[in-house]
DNA sequence: TTATGTTGTCATCGT
DNA sequence: CGACGATGACAACAT
């Protein structure tokens, strides 16, 4: 628990650190709340990690410090690769949208100057960066004691009612009001500035050495120090690449206005060329400027598949990370089939404590008793009787049936764990009856045939030693036979019992590759259609634009264009081109696409 | 009483 | 070749 909270908490001051060098506000719990969910589900599922921690969630609950403990170092990892990923993409044009986003969240030279030399006083906590929203009147939402709020916003990270991406989307906007009322200039300048803001953001992109900024371990506690002593220094260098990776979060889960965020931050992307197209139809039919529409309605599926792609990267750099990561994390959660010592097959865990580590292979499975035999040297026997035990190893899967309860016989006085009354322990004191009504067959026959082991012990001793039984004790032949039975049986027995368990496990496993498989079918399905409809629309608002532009073109005597007669063709250096159409017969959209990709390729 | 689940055992195969 | 593990099949027993 303690470890839990420790790396969250020093992943989120990273963050938070990082964003506050570029005086930007700090909303963690909707980045956290909202990037992880479809991040995860989408890219993965629930995939064996994330379904037995699925630490997003636990986040939003009261108890979010009952997080796995093997989950923050996940998000630890993550959100370090995030940052770098982010980091290296914002000197990229290809998605001024994202960069759309770090305008919403830039603060104003203004505030730039102020949080300055204040960010040292306020870094490390909340209050720094939640400054902007206080000085632009904001303060009947939130109240002015800004340490309080910031350390209310670290502590509130598993309390927000208002978790998904949505909700971070609203915050965002009022964000993006309160800067409308303060600043003249519209959104769509912030928008139009990316470039400028850009290279502000380049510049200290570049200054940052953000790997060692990422790697630098802050823990809560001493960003709280730092921060009552208004130390800022270098850590404060780490803010810029998350404030991105917030940004493209909230870009992609605003995208989605679906009440299901999770399935869908692809769906999500979608929507944003799409919704951009919309608006560009709205326009057309009014503006002047035709080509420079054409271009945005280009970049905008440029950028599609951009946000895609990066999308894609980031998911391809995850699921590269997660087997090793995952299993590393994952290796003492048991997956080991014969590791689930809390089945009712194998209560004997306590026991097995205590014995040695050969014993972690299986801890109550057949093959369990090697090893520890193996150390132990032979003895005659009188040790088996005495001082050899390998009964603690498998007595625990010595089961509740009816004729079966070897593990009373010459054992010590370990308490065992199976239920009813085959639990007595056997004492010469016992009645004969009873104590043959909990014998098993095997250990009547080897009473019977008064053989001086214990079923446990012909069962679980070594090769050798068992041979050197056979052969040192002078029994006859059908005591011999016996034992060899009874040995082969307890062995059988406990082989029985392991392939039984793999069998469940097996099924346990299938079952849930099922429901993952079904779920990520369902996803697919949805981001399928949405991609259709999208690229429907795309495909439509290009033939619109091409008609627009046709007839606002005149041929060489003076008349306007035909448009089944000519086309517009975007060239790779993005130069629109009218070309006359060979077949006046009009072919489908896809035909038109192949016909100039054919083009394209000639030259 | 019947249906179903659990467990031990045997036979068989592969290592 | 023998020991051993895995597993299907069956029977006995429990619920």
């Amino acid at each position: 628990m303690q470890i839990a909270k420790k790396y969250f908490s020093e992943g989120l001051i990273q963050l938070t650190i990082l964003l506050s060098l570029i005086g930007v506000r700090v909303d963690i719990d909707s980045y956290l709340s909202g990037y992880y969910t479809p991040l995860i589900e989408i890219s993965l599922g629930p995939s064996s990690a994330y379904t037995q921690t699925p630490f997003h969630n636990l986040r939003e609950t009261l108890d979010g410090y009952s997080v796995h403990p093997k989950c923050p170092e996940l998000d630890y990892f993550f959100a370090s690769r995030r940052l770098l990923d982010e980091v290296r993409t914002l000197g990229s044009r290809r998605f001024p949208t994202q960069l759309n986003a770090w305008l919403v969240h830039q603060v104003s030279a203004t505030d730039k100057a102020e949080c300055g030399p204040s960010t040292s006083n306020d870094t490390d906590a909340e209050p720094g960066v939640e400054s902007p929203a206080v000085e632009a009147g904001d303060d009947s939402e939130r109240p002015p004691h800004n340490g309080q709020d910031g350390c209310q916003t670290t502590a509130e990270l598993g309390r927000r009612p208002c978790s998904t991406g949505a909700c971070g989307f609203l915050k965002e906007e009022d964000d993006v009001k309160v800067k409308a009322e303060e600043e003249p200039a519209p959104l769509t300048q912030l928008a139009h500035s990316s470039t400028l803001e850009q290279e502000d953001l380049d510049s200290l992109v570049t200054d940052t050495d953000i790997p060692s900024a990422i790697s630098q371990d802050v823990s809560l506690h001493d960003a709280m120090v730092t921060r009552a002593f208004g130390v800022a220094s270098e850590r404060v260098e780490s803010r810029p690449a998350a404030q991105q990776q917030r940004s493209l979060f909230r870009l992609e889960s605003t995208g989605s206005s679906h009440s299901d965020p999770s399935p869908d931050m692809a769906v999500g992307l979608a929507a944003l060329p799409f919704a951009s197209v919309c608006n560009l139809t709205g326009n057309v039919s009014s503006h002047s400027a035709l080509s420079g529409c054409l271009d945005e309605a280009v970049f905008d599926q440029i950028n599609q598949l951009g946000l895609e792609g990066l999308d894609t990267q980031l998911m391809s750099s995850l699921e590269g990370i997660n087997p090793q990561v995952l299993e590393d994390l994952d290796s003492d959660s048991g997956l080991s089939l014969e590791s689930s010592s809390g089945g009712p097959v194998s209560p004997g865990s306590s026991e097995m404590s205590s014995s040695s580590s050969s014993f972690c292979e299986d801890e109550c499975g057949a093959t369990g008793y090697s090893s520890e035999v193996d150390s132990v040297p032979s003895k005659g026997i009188m040790d088996y009787n005495t001082t050899w035990s390998p009964i603690d190893l498998s007595e625990c899967v010595w089961h509740d049936h009816s004729y079966s309860s070897p593990a009373l016989f010459h054992q010590p006085s370990v308490a065992l764990p199976h239920k009813g009354i085959k639990e007595e322990p056997l004492s010469d004191d016992d009645g004969q009856t009873l104590e043959d009504r909990d014998l098993s067959r095997d250990e009547l026959r080897a009473r019977a045939m008064c053989i001086p082991f214990s079923v446990m012990q012909i069962v679980n001793m070594p090769v050798e030693e068992f041979l050197e039984v056979l052969e040192g004790h002078g029994f006859s032949t059908d005591q011999v036979t016996l034992l060899r039975d009874i040995r082969r049986r307890g062995k059988n027995k406990l082989a029985a019992q392991n392939c039984r368990k793999r069998k469940l496990d097996a099924i346990t496993g299938l079952q849930e590759e099922v429901e993952r498989l079904q779920a990520q079918r369902g996803r697919l399905l949805k981001e399928k259609q949405l991609t259709a409809k999208t690229m429907g629309a795309v495909g439509q608002q290009i033939k619109q634009l091409t008609r627009d532009v046709l007839a606002r073109l005149r041929d060489s005597s003076g008349r306007p264009l035909n448009p089944e007669r000519f086309t517009l063709q975007c060239g790779a250096n993005g130069r629109v081109v009218v070309q006359p159409v060979r077949r006046p017969a009009v072919s489908t959209s896809t035909g038109n696409k192949t016909d100039k990709r054919k083009k394209d390729k000639k030259p």
